[in-house]
DNA sequence: CATTATAGTTAGCCTGTGCTAATTTGTCAA
DNA sequence: TTGACAAATTAGCACAGGCTAACTATAATG
């Protein structure tokens, strides 16, 4: 059951939307990612069958733990990834499409050293 | 004729290749990058197509002006990203790793605010 | 000369992940 | 009740980019 980027950004994207209203349905997801309907429709029914969410007879989208957990993961390299660009003088948009692209590629290893980077630096530029 | 992860690793390959050795095969790029034959035929094949190598009748590879700066673009990026990461205290292999995977992913702006602060630290840890 | 090893190609398969077209399902208003 | 719209699914296509099997062509060696 190994995890995709796209997997990987199903599940976040999830996560986030979750945090902004109560209910979360594929057609959301679609639109947030710009993806058509099929295409969501799809990948939800693979997370849902890896056991990383569940829908209920409304539709609406629900993370299960390990899905929450790994999403979770993700969305702190996006914000700990997009935060190292901006301390670099990216712009916003730039530094969060970039962290967008590579948050599935680091290993723990290097994620971990450039969080430990971050907070040594916290709060100054 | 973009070029995907794919094409640019194949770029890059040949680039280092070329700078140890003075032909560069097919046979020579599959077995540095762990591919089957047919793919780095198939791979090659592309290249030559969108004019970023050529081959002479021995089977030499040599890249085009455009395919070596290409080459050089991605590899400027790799070694960078590797030295970044090395800053960092990760070790040598798992930042070359992690470089090898993210070097295709940056935009220009994220890339250049990289370089210019190992810029600004050369020299020091 | 015949055999064998090496290099490259061709044919065709698999998987991930997007898409459109067409269909089902469910709700809501005339 | 029925017609319409919204949400989801099914069927099937495309493309990138790996793979094996099998073939060809060339070079080296007994």
């Amino acid at each position: 059951m190994a995890l995709y980027e796209s997997g990987e950004m199903y599940l976040e994207t999830i996560y986030i939307l979750s945090q902004r209203s109560s209910a979360v349905r594929s057609v959301d997801v679609g639109e947030y990612m710009g993806f058509s309907k099929p295409s969501v429709s799809r990948a939800v029914g693979l997370l849902k069958r890896d056991g990383l969410l569940t829908a209920d007879a409304a539709g609406s989208l629900t993370l299960t733990e390990t899905g929450r957990a790994l999403a979770e993961r993700i969305y702190e390299r996006h914000t700990v990834l997009t935060g190292l660009f901006r301390n670099l003088g990216v712009d916003e948009k730039t530094a969060a499409e970039d962290a967008c692209r590579i948050e599935h590629y680091l290993s723990d290893a290097t994620f971990e050293a450039i969080k430990a980077h971050m907070k040594k630096y916290e709060g100054r530029v």
